[in-house]
DNA sequence: GTCTATAGTGGGATAGAC
DNA sequence: GTCTATCCCACTATAGAC
């Protein structure tokens, strides 16, 4: 299970120019959210990232929270993309959940700046004062969040049933499944003369990690403690 | 491995006016900066929080990033306190991580306030512009986190050796392992009317997930179980 | 020690030129 | 569509009364 389970439909997307400038805002916006955190970024930043100036940026967003969403919601759109045909492909639980795992974690890799705007999102350091509007969008994104938690969940609970996974608590199990993956983008950064492979490398060990954690084991719980 | 492995010395401490007011601030502090983030707490939000004006605020801090710093270094100070003397006590390696992750979890729902200002700091979004003296402070609370997973790692190599923990990445393990237990404040909160016992279970359950999972597994992928 | 008043400024948002 | 100019508020930090 290392290929692609279903190739992508070619569709031959007419690239406007308004949707491209919007993609290289909300780019800039990831790059520049990941640099400083939401609030330590002002819209002179994006701006000059995108090498424009404010107006530009409220032309296109009605305000800096409305940027956020917009990279939320991208964010989110690509990384479910990317792993949810695996959830669908064939295996027993626990390598499906291992193929799902190991293509979050390339998606991670690639849109780090999109994952760390995720990752403040949910963390709530962004809600600091919203108008209602605003915080019901955030509400249906948390909705999209934890839809694809529900995803990584079903699975999970699969292979508890076909005996692929130990008997865990799947909602704390899956939780803290993501949330170790997660957690790369707090540490990882790309480095510029990095092999491709001592990145793949780290994603085969961390998904053997936390995946092998979820094995079934028959080993002894061993309270020998010459204490 | 359930009590405590040495009972701290009683030493009286003399609770000053100032130490007193100190601490009423820092607890407020973190109490408010998990609610609405570092940027997105003001020095009122924090005076109000005491129950006193800004004034008050500016007395005993220079400036609002020095209370965060006093908030980490507190919130540093108390788990490793609480966790510490687990790393030293009686058992194999796999047994005194298991009770390190039990106390710092222990912890981590006590002082979720402290813990969740700290985890901002790791993450820097703290850090948008700071003086070079701040930074430099900041480099040495850095450093103290550093020393506390050093310490998680020195355990987990014991285990390594003793064979109590399967072959894994100490570095890449240890990292992930907190992860996993400091992520439990992204979406841990205390409910009034929560029993104790739960909250224990809770914590057991997470313990025995995480560290489970690094246990020797000598099982075939086991495919028993009547679907 | 704690409060009130206020200085100073950064930055989100808007209006209007081009 | 993109830019310039500007408004204006919120918030940090300080000065000084009590």
């Amino acid at each position: 299970m290392t290929g692609d389970p279903e190739e992508a439909t070619d569709v031959t997307v007419e690239a406007t120019a308004e949707t491209d400038i919007r993609a290289r805002i909300l780019d800039a916006s990831a790059e520049a959210f990941m640099r400083a955190g939401y609030a330590g970024t002002t819209i002179d930043d994006l701006a000059r990232e995108v090498g424009a100036t404010k107006g530009l940026i409220y032309y296109h967003f009605r305000s800096k929270f409305d940027v956020f969403l917009a990279v939320y919601a991208e964010g989110m759109a690509r990384v479910r993309a990317r792993v949810e045909p695996w959830s669908r492909a064939d295996g027993r639980g626990a390598e499906r959940l291992a193929a799902m795992a190991r293509a979050h974690l390339a998606n991670l890799m690639e849109d780090l700046a999109y994952h760390h705007a995720i990752h403040q999102g949910v963390a709530g350091t962004v809600s600091a004062a919203l108008r209602p509007r605003q915080r019901q969008d955030l509400q249906e994104l948390s909705s999209l969040r934890a839809d694809y938690e529900d995803m990584f969940r079903a699975v999970l609970q699969e292979g508890l049933d076909d005996g692929s996974v130990r008997p865990v608590d799947p909602r704390l199990a899956t939780r803290t499944l993501l949330c170790s993956l997660n957690a790369v983008d707090t540490w990882f950064r790309p480095q510029a003369d990095q092999p491709e492979a001592d990145v793949e490398a780290l994603a085969a060990a961390l998904v053997d990690l936390v995946v092998g954690g979820l094995l079934p084991a028959t080993a002894p719980p061993s309270p020998v403690r010459p204490g």
